[in-house]
DNA sequence: CGAACGTTTCGTTGTTCATCGAAATGATTC
DNA sequence: GAATCATTTCGATGAACAACGAAACGTTCG
């Protein structure tokens, strides 16, 4: 991760919608998901989403632009699985920004 | 750090300029500090940081509202020091920061 | 005191961005 | 193929914000 990079991901946590939806993957994903026939982990789709973050009282669209925002800064992923979206937290992303801000607070980052 | 502060720590690092900033009072405040005759390590001015930022030789309004804001995120403090604003880094913020970050990552935020 | 210097505040301007409602897209089911 | 459902795109609106120049402020020094 660079300084450019970090910027995105950082501009990207800042609004506090998009961080609520951060936050209720990071639980989702990691404690609460959901486990499928096949024995994979079923992540949450991008109605449900919107349902944990608004309240189910937030307009769709507004939610589906602040999930594209969050995989474009590379802190989700979404697959389209049917007429669904799946979106689950990048968790490298997120290890990698800690990274990142632990050099910056020491002094050892080199860009 | 709570999910809040969390936030406005972030959103204070996705601007470029503020980022240039940070970079390099990391860089300067860590490594190339000057040391004063009383030992004490010295920290850049309001102006040096315009300087190495903008790239200007003028003191700059902007610089000094970043500057606050930065402060206002927790991310630097600032000391008066006759008519110079002294800048450095607060390192434990960025810290804090990168183990929120970790704990979303793993889920194991409790907010 | 008064001039010089570094910094901050003020008012403005243009841009970015979050939010919204409606229409469009794409996949599933009947 | 028509109907239905989940999601995305579009266009518009209002708010937040970065950037700027000028003026004001406070400190230091002659």
């Amino acid at each position: 991760m660079n300084n450019e990079t970090f910027g995105k991901a950082c501009k990207a946590l800042g609004d506090p919608t998009r961080l609520q939806i951060i936050g209720f993957l990071s639980t989702c994903c990691c404690a609460q998901a959901t486990i499928r026939e096949s024995g994979d982990v079923e992540s949450p789709t991008a109605g449900q989403v919107c349902c944990h973050v608004t309240g189910a009282e937030k307009i769709n669209s507004t939610i589906s632009h602040h999930l594209h925002e969050l995989e474009a800064a590379g802190l989700i992923r979404m697959e389209k699985r049917g007429t669904a979206a799946l979106c689950r937290l990048n968790q490298e992303t997120l290890l990698e920004l800690a990274s990142y801000a632990t050099r910056l607070a020491s002094g050892e980052n080199h860009d």
